[in-house]
This record gives structure tokens, C-alpha cells and sequence, in this order.
DNA sequence: CCACCTCCATCAGAGTCTCTTATCCGCCAT
DNA sequence: ATGGCGGATAAGAGACTCTGATGGAGGTGG
């Protein structure tokens, strides 16, 4: 199972296409056709269906693990090059929308008010991706935010030796569109909403599934689904009547055409955590400690 | 970064030598030299100190990640192999020592009763050593004890696409000498021993560093540690005052020489629970359904 | 102090592997 | 039919990865 095969096989899926596969990897048609093949006789079964180009089922399971694998490979990479390759003038942070909240921006400027020159390089990005670039390297730093009750971590899924410190806690609040009935409540229950209409948007409102897993429930019905990191983009739908969606209140409160309402049961709170690799770069490691105090 | 690679590297740092890790893996001395200076080659830094044979810092940055790498290697592997390779009549359980209960013990009974002929092969383990087990596929369902607040699931590291199913919870205790002083007590909080000299035994009684992250404190110093997995033995050192260690009720009031004190606060149970992988065998998937009814 | 032993590094060469190019084959739409 | 699309296959050049032989550094005992 080199890793050469598995990146092939993954791109051959991701792409639906071998040659559109080969394309994207800078091979042959021909390579990515012997890649496949060598990856089938390796595990000694069919992993990708031809025309259409699909999984089989022992490709499915190997899809489960083959992203992991790259991701972690890419972890240990980068965790050697962190060792060496001291850029210490440069701080790359990626945040999740939620999470890029006052907390952050301050303790952003103290560091660079304290320390000496540095250029910062903030990027949104999805949940997901905030913790691949971290993992990767290609963020010294990430800040991811969700739900959970008050002072409980945020479940966050183990792709290597990662150290998560918690940076914010804010109420969270369901919005409304301006003028809903429920919008003049002094706070609701989010039980008393598992069967509402939801706009699931697990990049920038807490995900619905998330949702789920806190309340013990498996309500919260998707209506619509929003891909992407724009918060005013998903204020504008959730404003629109499209549905219901959970930010922390603060947030909320500010986002135009929306009333926000805190929940009051269950308890839980909208909370920020920091995520940096086991040996942070030194920006990295003095961000983390001022936001640590 | 080639698995194979990887696998030697894992191998002369775990035989702290280039030619018994050559020995091990079936290679020449050469091949392990060379599988060496390709690796520090690929990742552009010294990974193994030589005379002694030891990990560099970067080396000991990639053993964070290569044995993890390879067991996720296993593990696809063993998922891929689950789809074919029906072997129904044979289950293979692992355990951790205070996994093995009466519940446990009684669904395997109602198997076998209920089932055709089957032919189960148990064994004891380590903690650590189930999961691996179990996520290779060289057995078709773990059952892994330890502490956790009531209905809180165990935290179990992510090596794989798994399933976990509580199996049983009893209550916690910490066994004492017979005639300590605090062995006449109906129950003890925890946190009052957090200063007492305690055994170590991460494979047997409920790992320290686990009861530490439970009670939010640093307390709990090891006196002895205890590696394997032998009760009694653990026992035996309880019982001639090495130091206090914590087991579910039940079973430590049966061992000998100790006694038993249930644990009052904070509120905790002694959890066993079951863990198969995502796509379980046949016998795994029956042994899970009479568990979870 | 030297002979010797252990252990890792290096070299050379055989066999294997892994790319590319070129071609083939099945399917589909025109 | 026919051309186009997309994957499979064949052949060959070059790179890779073993083994066996040899080299060299460091420790040890006589």
C-alpha cells in the first residue's frame, strides 16, 4: 500500500476519472491506470468500478482510511520540517468563521504589539479544513469553534499529536428571521426546536449533527444545506425564512435581517478552541500562551 | 515516506539496532542501512542517532506518527479483508483484564447457546493492545474497561473507523490492604486520595493518568508500576501495601487480600465497553446485538 | 598497544519495478 | 458506420531495491 497508490486512488475517486485523475497528479493515463491496478492486486480485491468510475464496496472501506493515511503522512512531514525550517517571522492562522470573534482579534493584536515585526496570515476556512492545515503545516495555528457544554472540550477528531487550548465561550443563540413569533423570546429550548426547520451549514452555524449529539436527539431536519464560510451569506438565508441555525449570540446579534435568541436548555455554550501541533513554531507558541492567560 | 520504510525505522528504534531490526524484518544489515538513509534522505533531516542507535529529535517527531501509520496500514487492510474472507464460524474476542465480567461472560454464553456451532477464542490483553487487535482485524470484537462519569462514553483513540457500544458499568472502587485504617470505610472520595501512593497498573486496574484527567487534578503519584495483565498479581501487591488502585466493586471484593471501598465522589462508574470495527464480522455483529439489547 | 570484535556505512551488480509512449478495445453519440 | 472518449495493455528505458562483499569506526581484552 505505498502511499503513491492510495494518492491515486483517492484523486481517481475524488475526481471520477482516471484521466482526469492522472490530469491533476501530473502523471499518464496510463500510470493511474497501473496505479489502480497495483493497489487491487495488493489488497487482492476490486477497488474501483469502471465506466462509470466509482467505489466498489472494498473501496468504499478503503476511502474510510486512505484520506486519513495522506493526512497523517502530511502530519509527520511537517512535524520533522517544523524542527528545522524556522520562519519565525510569519504566522499563519486558519479559523473557522465562528471562531474569528473579538477573543481572537485581540489577543491577535497584543501579539503583534508585543513582539517584533511579524506578518500574520489569517484564512477562513471550513471546520475540517481549519484542522487538515493545522495538521499539514500550513497553518502554524487554527481556531475552530462549535457547541458544547459549559467548560467540556470540543470533540475534535485525532489526526496526531495536536495540543487544544480553550479560547472563547459565548452564549449561543438559534436566529430567526426579523419579525418570527419565537424571535421576542428572552431565550428558547433548543428541544422545543429538534423538529423545525434547520439550515444545515456545518461550516460557519454549529452543524446540525453536532446539534444532535448535545441535545441526545435526532431531530434538527435539514431543509437546506449551505456550503462555504460566509456568515452573511447564511444570514441571508436563515433572514429569508430558509430555516433555523445556531451561532454564538454575540455573533449573531450583529448579522443583519436576524433576531437572535439565546438558548437556555440544555446548557450549553458556543465555544472557541485553539489547536496547534505538539511543537508549535514560536509565533505560534506565543499567540497560544497570550490567549492562554 | 514508504511503508516499508517506515516499518524498519519503527523496528531499529524499537531493537535500538540496525542488525537485529534487519534480523526481525528478514533483511540484510544493508538493506536496513540503506531503508535508513532513504527515509532521512526523504524527510531532509537525521532521524536515528547511531552508536548508540537512538532517535534523533526529529526521529522521535516520526515515532509519534510511523506506528500509528502502519496500524492504520493494518487496518484498512483487515477492512478490506472482512469483506471477503467470511470465516463465520470462528470469533475472536480481545479483553482487558477487568473487561472480562460476568456481563460479558453471560452474552458470550447466550451466543454460543443460540448459534450454530462456534468457536470462540478469547484472549486477555492490554488496554492499548485490544484496540490494535481489534482494529487490525486479528480479532473480531474488544471489550475495554475504564473510568468515566455515568453514561459518558470511554474516551477510545481514533485509530479507524470503529463502533463502541457500552457493555456494562458497575461501580468504582479503590482497593486497600485488609485492615487499612480507611478499609472500614463505606465509601471514599477519590479526591482525598489524591495524595496517597498508588500502583500503576494501566493494563489491569484504571490507568492513573485516566483517574487524573477524571478528577481534574495532578495527584495520584505512582509508588509501583505494574505492567501486564495479572489481577491477582495486582492483588497481591495491593494486598502487602504497594500502594491503592482502583477496580469495579465486584471484581476487586472477589480478589483476595484486598478490600474493596466503593468510591462516593466524585461520581464515577467502572465502564466496560464493546468496540468492533465499522463493518464487523458475522459473530461479532450477533455477539454486539445480544450486548446491546 | 595491538588484535579483534561488533556494528554500521558503502559499493557493485542482478533483478525488479515504475514510469512513458504507443496502441488497443469497448462504449456511446452522431 | 464512424469518430470520440475513456480506460486497458504492451514494450522498453531508467530508476529503484535488494544481496553479498568490503570498509571503517569504536570499544574490549590480552
Amino acid at each position: 500500500m505505498d502511499p503513491h497508490l492510495l494518492r491515486t486512488f483517492v484523486a481517481v475517486l475524488d475526481h471520477c476519472s482516471f484521466s482526469r485523475a492522472a490530469a491533476a497528479l501530473g502523471y499518464t493515463q496510463s500510470a493511474v491506470s497501473q496505479h489502480i491496478a497495483a493497489l487491487e492486486a495488493d489488497v487482492g480485491a476490486r477497488l474501483v468500478e469502471r465506466r462509470p468510475v466509482g467505489p466498489t464496496p472494498a473501496g468504499a472501506r478503503l476511502m474510510e482510511h486512505a484520506p486519513a493515511l495522506l493526512l497523517r503522512l502530511d502530519a509527520a512531514r511537517a512535524d520533522i520540517a517544523r524542527l528545522n525550517g524556522a520562519r519565525p517571522t510569519r504566522l499563519t492562522l486558519a479559523c473557522s468563521p465562528a471562531a474569528l470573534g473579538p477573543t481572537v482579534a485581540q489577543a491577535l493584536a497584543d501579539l503583534r504589539a508585543s513582539a517584533r515585526l511579524l506578518d500574520v496570515d489569517v484564512r477562513t476556512l471550513g471546520r475540517a479544513a481549519v484542522l487538515t492545515e493545522v495538521v499539514g503545516g500550513r497553518a502554524d495555528l487554527g481556531f475552530v469553534d462549535g457547541v458544547a457544554a459549559p467548560s467540556d472540550p470540543l470533540p475534535i477528531p485525532d489526526l496526531g499529536p495536536t495540543v487544544t487550548l480553550a479560547a472563547a465561550e459565548e452564549p449561543l443563540a438559534v436566529v430567526f428571521p426579523d419579525g418570527h413569533p419565537l424571535a421576542r423570546r428572552r431565550s428558547v429550548r433548543l428541544t422545543d426546536l429538534a423538529q423545525a426547520q434547520w439550515i444545515d451549514a456545518p461550516d460557519t452555524a454549529v452543524p446540525l449533527d453536532r446539534l444532535r449529539a448535545v441535545c441526545r436527539t435526532d431531530g434538527f431536519p435539514p431543509r437546506l444545506r449551505h456550503h462555504g464560510t460566509d456568515l452573511h451569506g447564511l444570514a441571508a438565508l436563515a433572514a429569508a425564512g430558509h430555516g433555523l441555525a445556531a451561532l454564538p449570540l454575540p455573533l449573531a446579534s450583529a448579522l443583519p435581517g436576524i433576531t437572535a435568541v439565546p438558548v437556555g436548555e440544555p446548557r450549553l455554550v458556543h465555544r472557541t478552541e485553539l489547536v496547534h501541533p505538539a511543537n508549535p513554531t514560536e509565533p505560534a507558541r506565543e499567540l497560544a500562551a497570550l490567549i492562554g492567560r
